[in-house]
This record gives structure tokens, sequence and C-alpha cells, in this order.
DNA sequence: GTTTAAAATTTCAAGCTTGAAATAAATTCT
DNA sequence: AGAATTTATTTCAAGCTTGAAATTTTAAAC
């Protein structure tokens, strides 16, 4: 038997932990899945992967900053991987006419080419880890994440 | 309208990959705030805060290899983890009699007073985080990532 | 009892991540 | 215009993380 607790209050508490200790065992446990699948298969990593993915979606290129505000990681965190990337060719750096401060970061062919191949695998790493679902299972759980999305967006936003 | 799949099991690994997007964008946004709140309030980080549990759980130590496989990260991490909350008076290592390589890690006194009152802060944390969800809601929601996860603990075994 | 293999840790290099400080260029104010 | 502010980016130190190599000690095999 459960203890039964002091209040509702604290038994929603716990309840809330419960799931987001479960969150997070789910979340851990497929992004070291997909680390050690790039890292092995592909010899990339997540971050690699993630600013390519953000790249490919922006052909025009993309302003370092935009770059870094659109994965919400900082400045010079970008800045490392696009140095990275742009060794292996896969990425660079474009000047902007009219502001020498700004650049925009961009996919070489190479780093499209890669990119595409990486997607395709991707989708289906994820496809099968989250395999234990039916699509309707998705979509409950797909619809109560958003609904818990927003409240943590709404509370992250103290405007 | 959404443009209709070539095949439902198209349709069901969109949903898949959507759904993978959301729970990675739940999750990272928690613990970004989890990670600002316990630097800005508290002077620590996420990994300390983990060992710190680990520790709490089991008074009488753990082996570090245990403990490296308890919180499923490498052996030299812990190592570095330990050694800090080590600097700082919050844990020590106790030789093990009868085996001169192996160590427990344990918390102090003074590691046992800082971590009980992290971990309240922490549960109020997270139930705000999560507050957008009713009891129930949060239940079914871990039905489903319970459900999720036995999938990939399945497909992340193959022994 | 040696040799061999296994187990427990640490060390190390490389990459990721952050926030803060430093540069440099553009914009705004007076 | 000249000064002050804001914007774009890089650099840096510190910590996290990993897998691989190195150490040390224990256990197993012969």
């Amino acid at each position: 038997m459960t203890p039964d607790p002091a209040s509702p209050a604290e038994a929603s508490s716990k309840t809330r932990l419960r799931l987001w200790l479960r969150l997070l065992k789910l979340t851990s446990g497929i992004e070291a899945d997909l680390r050690r699948k790039l890292r092995d298969d592909h010899d990339t990593t997540l971050p690699r992967f993630d600013v390519m993915a953000a790249l490919a979606r922006h052909p025009q290129g993309l302003k370092m900053s935009d770059l870094s505000r659109y994965l919400k990681v900082s400045n010079g965190n970008v800045t490392g991987i696009v140095d990275r990337l742009a060794e292996d060719g896969l990425a660079l750096r474009v000047a902007v006419p009219g502001d020498k401060r700004a650049n925009l970061a961009r996919l070489t062919a190479k780093g499209i080419t890669a990119f595409d191949a990486l997607a395709g695998h991707h989708e289906n790493w994820v496809n099968d880890l989250l395999g234990g679902l039916t699509a309707d299972e998705s979509q409950t759980l797909t619809g109560l994440v958003e609904k818990a999305l927003n409240q943590t967006e709404a509370s992250d936003d103290p405007s």
C-alpha cells in the first residue's frame, strides 16, 4: 500500500515528480542512443546534427546569433560547432553585405548531402525507439506534452 | 490541409518524430530551468545534485563503479564530480576493507544537510514547471511514458 | 606459485556548454 | 560630429561528458 499523503496537493506533487523522473529517463535514454548511433555509424555528434538541421531548414543561411537563438544555446557554443563543421567542409561563414559584424552560417553542398543522409536515419531511429507506442498513443502523448509545454513557456517568460 | 502520406507507416513515423521533438523540447526546457535555479539560487549544478541524490539514497556509501552504473554515466565522469564535491566538503571517499582498489563515496554531514534543502526545492520546482497538468493528466502521461520506456529498454539491451 | 585474466579507479584528450569579458561595428543621442 | 549605447561575434575559464589508455589490485587458471 502507498502511504496516504497529508494532502491532495502533496500527492499530486509526488505524482509530478515521478512523471519528471520518467520523462527524464525516457529522453535521456533515447538521446544517448541517438548520440551513440551518430558517433559509431556516422562519426558525428548530436550538437553537430542539430546545427546542420537548423542550417538545412534555412538554405539562405542563418546569422550566428539567430542560429544560437533558434537552437537555444549560447553564442560561444555555436561559434565552436560551426568552426568544427567548417573544418570538415560541411559549413561555411558568409559575410553579410552592409554589416561587417555579422556572418551567415550556411551548409556547403557537401554538408547538405551529409545532412540528408543523416536525417533519414534519424527519423528511422526515433521511429524504432518509440515503436512501443501506437499511433493513437503517440498522439495522446504529444497532446499532453504540448499542454505541459504551454505552462513551462508561460512561466518561463515573465515579461 | 495536411498532405496525405504515402502510407500509414510513414504517417506514424512522422507522428513519432513530432512526439520526439516535443518531448525533447519539454525536458530540455525543464532541465535548463532546473540548472539555472541550482546555479543562481544554490551555487551548484545538476550533475552534482544527481550524485548527491544517489548518495543520499545510499547512506552506507556507494562504490564509484556502482555510482557510475546507477547514474548511467562514465566512470571518469563520477571521479571528477566526486572530486569537486569532496573539495567543498560535501562528499568523501572511504576505503573498502578487504579491497584496496575500491572506494565508497559518501555524503558528509554537511552534504546531507545541503542535499535535504536542495531536494525540497527541487520537488517544488518540478511541481511548478509541470503545473499545467492535472493529477489525472500527469498519471496518463506517466503511464504512456512508461510504456514507451519498456520498448526502449527492450531494444536497448540486445542480450 | 606464476601467469593470466578480470575488476576498480584514475587520467587524458577532445568536444560540448555556459556566462562573462573582450572586440568590433552599427546606431542613437546630444 | 563625437559620445554613449546597442548589436554581432569571438574568446576564455570552468565544469560536464565520453571512450580509451594506464594503474593498481584481486581472482582464476594452470
